[in-house]
DNA sequence: ATGAAAGCGCTAACAT
DNA sequence: ATGTTAGCGCTTTCAT
């Protein structure tokens, strides 16, 4: 059997109560007891048991991660650097992939608040808010990632995406496009890099036409065949704005699969500066999120909300920036 | 605060031990009490607690995942799919990044122990055997994936890397090259997967120079200087194996800035099938690992373990397949 | 400076 | 069929 704290008490020769004090390192003790202690923990190999100090109160040390899919590459980079800062502060992180779908979200919120995780870090989209309540309400320590809900009224950290869709079309603009697509998600960071389309467009003095707009799901496929529509439809802009490197890198081997030239006859700008950017030929021109940044400080951020439960809530925004590749050129 | 079985039990007008039979679906009573208690946990909206059911005795309903780096493709994806599997058999996954540092090997090794979770699953690659025979002591299910070791009497779950060797440099011979090289990891797997390389030189009666086998630890960065150290050692192979895609990649680009043209100058064949092998131009050539396959099946048996402990240890292996792409062609 | 004892929320053997 | 009760391994208050 695992030692318990009776056996290292006993083994010392003390009671559990100044074991329990040396694991904690509180109360006050002669020095040489608590060398005493220290080499029976030693001895025995002793490992205090999370589960039972949890129900006494204390916090699981554990934080609950709710991505939409962690196979994205911008999820489990963001997914990396989270984990590593937990650690940093003694803290491992349980995953979840909730594929945008409610009743996964539902279920994997559930179940972590029966594994008593110590807090929740929500990223990308969260379908039914409802339940996000809910946890506000029973006081579980929440922060959202890349992600902020005006109603409701929680810490979150992201970029500002209204200035990355500025950047990108305005970009895009600057090198003579007139005709540019944009390709979003069905999430709100994206209804901001849309404003951002339609702030950088306006300033421009250029008027952006509805048609222009599509929205679809984070994926490849779904990239393909945005573009595969746009060319059904004869109306083929001369750039696009894609929300995210997935669809940027199906609109690249959609293009190819067309016959269109990139970036000849067609622009593409990402978001998210993922790998993925890095490995397509020509290499992605994008809007990169500071992953690491943004990553350490979320997990910084829950951690103080943990300790004090009730803090100001803050929204943190870091700077997006664009960065440009081989997928973007001047036309005319 | 959160209710306990106490208030379910009191506001249903029975004891706790009848509520605990209701929560674990155990033990007989009239089917009206069962009901009665049901509803009064909806309407105190109970959840049991997983620490206090864990600490008398029954699992934690979490699997510890260890990978070198969860920011690897070919380990989110994975994870992915065991994150999945687990769901469906109501545990969750904490997930670790090793970075194949004996250090934190050990670091999380042992967080995870204190967090009793009910199992191990250990991906590729594995510094310090020890540790691994120390849960074995402890009668800790611990599953290996992606690798095995023949020292060690675990169960494992992995691909047929000889096999997966042999065909990459099969394919490569029959195409005609006669000077091919390896870019192997130092891990386990890619041993084997130079016996495979080096099994089909033999079987062509060709011979295997030594100079043309490299080590060196899986990224793009690492891949990209490989390919320069052949350059300046003047051996320049006309088709590298590398053993995964991220040093697939490396190559791609690398030959890129030296000029090289793939396939024409420079034949490359990558490992794993990560979604990497599909956004390079030309899309990669590769040995796919079924990875959904195998992440479904490393959950099976790690379940099975945990129900019963002492089972016959099984070593699954897996077919590798082949999926010619564009990054090789045929010379002369 | 150290220890005794109550309790955290649950399970399971044993009573009733 | 249902309830009583003794733990599970720890923290913490209150004595000593």
């Amino acid at each position: 059997m695992k030692p318990t704290i009776y056996d290292v008490a006993k083994e010392a020769g003390v009671s559990i109560a100044t074991v329990s004090k040396v694991i904690n390192n509180t109360g006050k003790m002669r020095d040489s007891t608590r060398e005493n202690v220290k080499e029976a923990m030693l001895r025995l190999n002793y490992q205090p048991s999370l589960m039972a100090s949890a129900l006494t109160g204390k916090g699981t040390e554990t934080l609950g991660l709710l991505v939409p899919d962690i196979s994205n590459p911008f999820f489990s980079e963001m997914a990396r650097t989270i984990e590593d800062r937990a650690h940093e502060s003694g803290m491992s992180v349980i995953m979840c992939s909730t594929d945008e779908n409610p009743e996964k979200e539902k279920k994997y919120l559930e179940l972590l608040q029966r594994k008593q995780v110590d807090g929740f870090i929500v990223a990308s989209s969260f379908q039914d808010k409802n339940l996000l309540k809910g946890l506000k309400k029973l006081r579980i320590p929440l922060v959202m990632l890349t992600q902020d809900d005006i109603g409701l009224d929680v810490t979150s950290v992201s970029v500002d995406d209204f200035k990355g869709g500025y950047e990108a079309t305005s970009h895009l603009i600057t090198a003579g496009h007139r005709n540019i697509a944009i390709i979003a998600e069905n999430a709100n960071s994206s209804k901001m890099r849309i404003y951002g389309y339609r702030e950088a467009h306006a300033e421009h003095g250029l008027i952006c036409s509805e048609e222009n707009i599509f929205q679809t799901t984070a994926s490849i496929t779904n990239g393909k065949e945005c573009l595969k529509e746009m060319v059904q439809k004869e109306n083929v802009p001369t750039a696009i704005f894609a929300c995210n490197d997935l669809i940027a890198i199906g609109v690249i081997q959609g293009a190819k699969e067309l016959g269109l030239k990139v970036p000849e006859d067609l622009s593409i700008v990402g978001f998210d500066n993922t790998i993925l950017a890095t490995t397509t030929v020509p290499a992605l021109t994008t809007v990169a999120q500071p992953i690491t940044e943004m990553g350490n400080k979320v997990v910084d951020v829950i951690i103080e909300e943990i300790k004090e439960k009730n803090r100001g809530k803050e929204r943190v925004l870091f700077n997006p920036q664009l960065i440009v590749r081989g997928t973007t050129t001047s036309i005319d």
